[in-house]
DNA sequence: TCAGTATTGAGAATCACAATCACTTGATTG
DNA sequence: CAATCAAGTGATTGTGATTCTCAATACTGA
């Protein structure tokens, strides 16, 4: 898991520098965000957050989830079901790509070693040029069925 | 894209197999979601289909959704926005990738090269047997700007 | 400290989608 | 060909996630 390697305090100071940056205040409630966000360390859904965090209201909750997000601390995705999850940007964590479980929807983050993310690169970055497309970035999902949801 | 490649006609007679071997009925309906996914080509929301079909209510048209996806004639996505999005699945056209638009939201079908469909096979076989998943499938997802949305 | 702006909390509103239910259609059987 | 009966449809209502509104509160800079 890429957030293991990140000590919190620094983090945090990065997340400040960021949203300084946007003039948004890092308030308690957005911190709050953060630091469930860092021990959960996988992409939660909304509701998941708010069982860590009960005390904040839902209405604040998702304020501060949206505003993160638009501030490119936060990613915001949709799962199998279409509920948003949110996870840490990439630029905190590091590139990573995805591992679905089919059967309970689980979504796990993976890296991939520097070689094949080089190819993954090269690839992508063929295909979006070939359509006229300016690369932004590329994230693979693998889907399959978790050890847990097997047997 | 893929779709261009394949006969209205076939295709429908494939469908309709498909549903017989699971004694679901091949309706009016059912065809004209079908033709309309056709027509369209890409991934389209159900709002977009309702647009174009919109003699047909849209309960009838979830309902039909929800059919042709459980049987396996459409595969259901979910887009920046958590709106679902659907398209005909990828035994009726061929493997592919998506190529999403981050200005206007636009998914575009891309097809791979063999050599490189194949690398990125392995390379998402590994990622999953690493993390103790049966491999299901993959899905490359490229971002960038398109054309049109980049001047 | 004061004014002005950003943020929050509580609740209502919205939106995509699923479920219900009475009615229709269409396949099957005699 | 008509009777039968399960599958499908349309209209409507329900639901759950997310967003909006608005009054109350907390910051920030002068």
């Amino acid at each position: 898991m890429p957030t293991d390697t990140i000590k919190p305090a620094e983090l945090h100071e990065s997340v400040r520098r960021r949203l300084a940056e946007q003039e948004i205040r890092y308030t308690n409630g957005r911190r709050a965000v953060v630091t469930t966000m860092v021990r959960l360390g996988g992409p939660e859904s909304a509701a998941e957050l708010h069982r860590r965090m009960s005390n904040i209201p839902l209405s604040s909750l998702y304020r501060s989830l949206t505003v993160l997000d638009g501030a490119g601390v936060l990613e915001k995705h949709h799962d199998v079901d279409g509920l948003a999850r949110f996870e840490l940007a990439e630029w905190l964590t590091g590139h990573h790509h995805h591992l679905v479980c089919l059967d309970c929807g689980m979504v796990e983050d993976v890296e991939l070693g520097d070689e094949a993310e080089a190819t993954l690169d090269r690839l992508a970055a063929r295909l979006a040029e070939d359509a006229g497309y300016e690369v932004a970035g590329h994230n693979l999902e693998v889907e399959g069925v978790c050890g847990s949801c097997q047997q």
